[in-house]
DNA sequence: CTTAGCACTCTCCGCCCTAGAGTGCTAAAA
DNA sequence: TTTTAGCACTCTAGGGCGGAGAGTGCTAAG
């Protein structure tokens, strides 16, 4: 099972001549590009060798070698170098959080540009999964005579608002209603909303009782909406239209066309997890559409806590290394940058 | 400058042919397809002159014509049917509104859905611009110690929240300060929240200059971005690779890349206006990338006010009348889904 | 075990050619 | 004067062919 050290040398030159140039490799390139010090020949035995052993393919007979999807997966698993990026690097996603972005969106949405203009490849974004944290904050400002709004805060700091109607009533009771409901929300729990709250909003407003049921449902529906349909955000999608692989229209709409889809790029994506970098490649994935591709994702935090993911989405042949360094780096911007939000 | 009604109907029948097959279209065709009641020789002739006139265009020699723009122009200004969805196609749009939407968000990205979905083409949407319509409602919210969230809601009904962080002060300070920016706040239309406003605040709050200044900068600065940088939504992207004549990734690239510049977006579609549906044809927009595309476009109200816009992209070969059906169905649905929100 | 040599395979690319579609022109018919 | 039939001409798309080039696998020698 574990390759000889020539072996993997030539893997690895395999695998870094192809993702640089997307043409299948010969064992004259590899001879003469990387000092192996031994002659096409040897190679050319060894990569019959790899290929039996099922870490390259052939396109045809007299074609070069590619990497198989396990034979990435060796690569990312034992043969990748560590990559760092270079301090102007760093620096300039840094300076992507530097400005103070007040609202969370724009933070999501600077932290997708930045994740596709530092590697050209398609990135992808979950928007923080609020029901998953409690709520630390809760209240009912009346606006108007017919609606208020409800804010919440989620102790991860993010803050929301949600507009439900009013039945008709007069001011005072309009008053005494948001009253209670205000002193019965404040400082809970989602989850606990639930039972305890009801009861007494009943017996102290059994005549309006329509409103508290809107009221809970729609605060409900709200916050589970919030995880389920998630927000999601793409950038760079045009950056796959530059990958030689997907030069053909067909490919290109497939991959498109999941992104579309809220629920697969969540299932892309996985949930957020507390467990570092994860690079899937090829039939890895899950999505029949999108096996022609790799991603590498990674959570971001708040407060220690996994709360949404980030990722970015290529061509199997993907420098996977510079992928690493870069989620990496962005998921900890962006924790930094959500953490004293 | 008027055509004779023989070549109206030629080059009508043209467009029909040419929007629905994509291929140059030739007089045996015409005679064929098209019962006017003369021989292709005849057509071919009325070809020749609707060319030297600019309406048609030959891709070369030996092959059929084609509308050049200013026979799409003509097309839609004169000879264009005038299109009605069937009552599914509405009940289908309304079905899509039906759902009383709690979420501004939530009703402009059903909103890109239904056109995309519709119209089989690349649809854009601008959120509301919130700066061009006065405050009804702000209101700051204390939350936590060292936080507070400003509640605003427009005249037209959107409620939107923005969250700033306080100075640190004693409790007792932190609700006097609060009580006397609300007290300022309450009801103000935001173009007089200028000086009367912060010269009293000044005055009575002159220990928190700071507050004070970072409240009215954040405030400001929001609601100015509000407009600049107005939320863009798009559906159907890939609608477009289903287009013949974008079968080449290089024009694909073009197009999508407009559609991620957000800048580049708002030119395209113009600022709400009053006035009816709008067509733009190829060399009409006057965005280089976009000019092999047309586009339908058309504002939505609140409160009779034009305050954003919708629209439709796709090919110069496009179902002109019934995209502008779509367009402006979604456009009043949209209106009036908004309208009592 | 490594390497040189060599025959073999396969694709890519340019070339030629034909079929087909469509045109414009001319001259006859209406 | 307008319409139509006929015809020569043009241009493209697509198929077939052949050679160049890249790469392989095998064999036999180092």
């Amino acid at each position: 099972m574990t390759l000889t050290e020539r072996k993997r040398r030539v893997l690895e030159a395999i695998i870094d001549s192809y993702v640089a140039t997307a043409e299948p490799v010969g064992s004259r390139t590899i001879a003469r590009k990387y000092r192996l010090g031994v002659s096409p020949a040897t190679i050319r035995n060894e990569m019959a060798d790899l290929e039996e052993l099922g870490y390259l393919e052939q396109p045809h007979t007299s074609a070069g070698r590619v990497p198989s999807d396990k034979g990435y997966r060796y690569y990312v698993d034992t043969l990748m170098p560590m990559k760092r990026l270079t301090s102007e690097e760093v620096e300039r996603i840094r300076a992507f959080y530097r400005q103070r972005y007040r609202e969370m969106e724009t933070i999501i949405q600077q932290t997708a540009r930045v994740l596709s203009e530092s590697t050209d490849y398609i990135s992808v974004v979950l928007g923080p999964g609020l029901s998953q944290t409690g709520l630390r904050f809760v209240q009912m400002v009346p606006l108007g005579t017919d609606k208020a709004v409800i804010l919440t805060a989620t102790e991860t700091g993010f803050v929301g608002h949600l507009t439900v109607n009013l039945p008709p009533m007069s001011p005072e009771e309009r008053e005494r209603v948001i009253g209670v409901i205000n002193e019965g929300l404040q400082g809970q729990r989602l989850e606990d909303l639930g039972r305890g709250l009801i009861r007494r909003l009943y017996r102290e407003l059994s005549a309006f009782r329509s409103v508290v049921e809107e009221l809970l449902g729609s605060l409900q529906s709200s916050l589970e909406g919030a995880e389920e349909g998630e927000r999601v955000y793409t950038g760079g999608t045009t950056n796959i239209l530059n990958q030689p692989e997907f030069r053909d229209v067909e490919k290109v709409k497939m991959v498109l066309g999941v992104l579309e889809q809220t629920r697969l790029v969540h299932e892309l994506l996985g949930p957020p997890r507390s467990s570092e970098i994860t690079i899937t490649i090829g039939k890895e994935i899950q999505i029949k559409e999108m096996q022609d591709c790799s991603v590498v994702t990674a959570s971001y935090r708040v407060a220690g806590q996994p709360i949404g993911r980030i990722g970015v989405l290529g061509p199997k042949r993907m420098r996977y290394a510079r992928a690493v360094a870069v989620v990496e780096q962005v998921a900890r911007a962006l924790s930094e940058a959500l953490g004293p939000g």
